[in-house]
DNA sequence: ACCATTTATGTCACTGAGTGGCATAAGCCT
DNA sequence: AGGCTTATGCCACTCAGTGACATAAATGGT
């Protein structure tokens, strides 16, 4: 890898340490990009040329997970596993290579918090979980048939895997030393618990029931 | 209603109607506030005073579904059904109230159209998405017990809902003539397959495997 | 070690979204 | 009609994001 390389890794690296740092001490909106900027001797123009918005440079774990995950998933075979099965697994095998990151598990609770309090975080953040999911579409019709085009069910199917990996990362991300292995646990919980949401029935009679007695 | 009120109203109206038809031909990017705003004869001020922001106004229409969809849920019996049955009834009575609103299918389809080429409205059309997500499951831990708030059930269950949801909306936005029936029927299609997308097995052997021969 | 080429960075000026403060106008009530 | 409340308009401002162009730094060949 050449010096130049290096040079704009490591200012990335540093402008994505540096925004979490200052977003979570003073809030997302309380520090502004020329501020953020001012602190790592960057100019805004720079800062623009290695992230799309102000939103992404908080962004960039997450978005480096679901990279990881797609680059996963062109290699994966189906192995007589449940599609659902199969993309968890993928999902696991790149939650560990990401997790191999000095500091990864840090990082993405501290963008997980943030996104949970910044409206405009959340909707990046959902945006591009959306886009990827829409790539893994792509990659599991281009490797599988799976009924055309207009079958739902492989949409369906990475939506519970998105939902479920939600869930388990808002519990995860509160929890003190959040740890790769635990997520990997609660991941695997949260796919579990849905057959189970599917057929849930709830108590009869609300307890504001329009004609409870 | 007074007055004031009606003008208010009519105002908001014009905004989405104008916005929704000037984003459609121009692009989201294409039309800015003042342009909006000189449009429609109203001040750049006035317009924040109607919607929080310049995505806001053209996701007024799902908007309105949702807000009816918490309303309905509000006043929801179980009446034997699965949590997810009873979602979806409520959610298809939201729809037909919604639909009683002149245009509203019109609207709600130019809305989906804009937000899918365009990031920042999908963006928050899917943190709005979230947040009415998060009420729906406050007033289901309300009314019925639902096993304490630790138990992830209830969380998928409307993640699949909304899953099944959007794929709906996809199918029908695209559709000549979107009507509100249409639209009801999908839905049911869509969660109708939501099992099967659980247990859905893909074809052994990607196209390009690994150690395909 | 030097120079030409390529590529990253910085500077400046600009657009457009969104906000606060305050004056004015429009609707409301008796 | 006239005082009261509330919506609107206007002005100046902050800040995210972009385009054009100059400058500095790295690379590669000689």
């Amino acid at each position: 890898m050449t010096l130049r390389e290096r040079k704009k890794l490591r200012t990335r690296q540093t402008l994505i340490d540096t925004a979490l740092e200052q977003f979570t001490r003073r809030g997302f909106d309380g520090v502004t990009l020329d501020e953020l900027c001012e602190a790592v001797e960057v100019s805004k123009r720079t800062f623009f040329r290695t992230f799309a918005s102000k939103e992404d440079v908080a962004m960039a774990p997450a978005q480096d997970l679901w990279t990881l995950f797609l680059a996963e998933l062109e290699s994966a075979v189906p192995g007589g596993r449940t599609l659902l099965e199969m993309e968890r697994d993928t999902l696991l095998a790149a939650l560990e290579r990401a997790a191999r990151e000095e500091g990864w598990a840090g990082r993405m609770a501290l963008a997980h918090a943030l996104a949970q309090r910044t409206p405009s975080m959340d909707g990046h953040n959902r945006h591009f979980c959306e886009s990827t999911t829409r790539s893994a579409l792509d990659v599991l019709r281009r490797r599988f048939g799976l009924g055309g085009p207009d079958d739902p069910r492989p949409r369906l199917a990475i939506d519970m895997l998105v939902a479920a990996f939600h869930l388990a990362m808002a519990g995860w991300a509160d929890s003190p030393e959040p740890d790769p292995a635990d997520l990997a646990a609660r991941l695997r919980d949260a796919l579990a618990a849905l057959p189970a949401a599917l057929t849930l029935v709830p108590d009869e009679g609300g307890a504001a029931g329009v004609s409870s007695p």
